[in-house]
DNA sequence: GCGCCAACCGACTCTAGTGTCGGTTCTATG
DNA sequence: CATAGAACCGACACTAGAGTCGGTTGGCGC
């Protein structure tokens, strides 16, 4: 039971992604101000004087981590969503996709969206980038069917759609990383319920053209 | 420009009333972690070991602002409700309740919604608490729409809708914190555009029986 | 007017946590 | 084999901040 791990040097790139993935889980569970550097540091198998030999604090780790992780994200959604297909197509793959990331990467989805604790303002430049694009790709992707419903896709309406699309839909994986027991595909069903069918909608009427 | 407040001395439910107002604005601003009780004083008007003389902790501050502010909401959700009118009307009316909410208390609706940097268990329980709640009452308000869409209320399907709703509207709410020129009105109307219709919807198809 | 209670304060302790520095040992390379 | 550079560590300085305590003073009841 005693040396599982020989406690081996590493080469440094190796060490640093040790450390990310490590920041990573430290940093969603407890947020950025409850998180101490030490924790990290046992979590990647060394001394927390070694985080400062490869990242010169604190802030700039966690900076590291939230581009690393969304990077992750773009690649994860991209990946499999194809530019085709009908709209309603389209919409239920980017769900299912953006859903089967949160299953695989729980800490990244946890990291990306729930908090918001930091008050550095560096810290703030990089969130408000990651959102701005995010927000505009989700944007791109709806266009056509903004533009059916009426609506100037720069409009400050369409905006407010596209939030409330991306809120909700975290929202929605939020609650699943506490009901974990439901299969995702009933997740994609509830939410192409509300979002694209809409709630007025008595169960014959769903169009899906 | 000296003394515009002589620094009176007041009675303790005043002072509590104070401190508990500061504290909100500050923990809404920074989060629980980055709060320092110091700030809280300051903006109280007091010395920091008064806050003591009143609340035994800064946990438990937070939480009795919490449950005030909370209590606010649902005042405020309620007073504007009036139980009777067709489905649409009724998600419509609940819709500009919350927004009128977060434009009249800003700090409250963050505080509420937006952090969850706590780590601490005895907040987690209020905050769950009050979340629970928050989902019943909503889940409640839509049975009947619910059902009409072939759910049953207490199915994990329907969980997830009401879930997707809450936080979708409080995204929408996030957003419209930063972008305030927007009128309410097109909010909800953005908000009832995508929940109730639904982004299938050609313009003449809006249903609102 | 007087005394008592409670509001208020300053100064203190103690802890947790960030960032630094100098030294040590592993390992890749010539 | 030698050596240089990099990975690693322990110990330190320093700061911020939570909670405590004893004392002081304003104001309300008698």
């Amino acid at each position: 039971m005693a040396s599982q791990e020989p406690r081996k040097r590493m080469r440094g790139s190796a060490r640093r992604a040790r450390i990310t993935e490590a920041a990573l889980d430290v940093f969603a569970a407890r947020g950025y101000h409850a998180t101490a550097m030490e924790e990290i540091a046992a979590a990647a198998g060394v001394t927390r004087s070694v985080l400062y030999d490869h990242f010169p604090s604190k802030r700039v780790l966690l900076i590291t981590v939230l581009q690393e992780q969304n990077a992750r994200l773009v690649e994860h959604i991209g990946a499999r969503i194809t530019g085709t297909g009908s709209p309603g197509r389209r919409l239920r793959a980017t769900l299912d996709a953006y859903f089967s990331f949160s299953e695989d990467w729980p800490a990244a989805r946890r990291l990306l969206f729930d908090h918001t604790d930091e008050n550095d303002p560096e810290i703030k430049i990089v969130r408000w980038g990651i959102r701005e694009t995010r927000t505009r790709s989700v944007a791109v992707m709806l266009g056509r069917d903004l533009r059916n419903l009426g609506l100037d896709p720069d409009s400050d309406t369409a905006h407010a759609v596209v939030e409330l699309l991306i809120s909700g839909t975290d929202g929605l994986a939020q609650w699943w990383a506490r009901n974990p027991s439901v299969p995702r595909g009933q997740l994609v069903e509830a939410a192409m319920l509300v979002l694209w069918t809409g709630l007025s909608q008595t169960p014959g009427r769903t169009s899906m053209s």
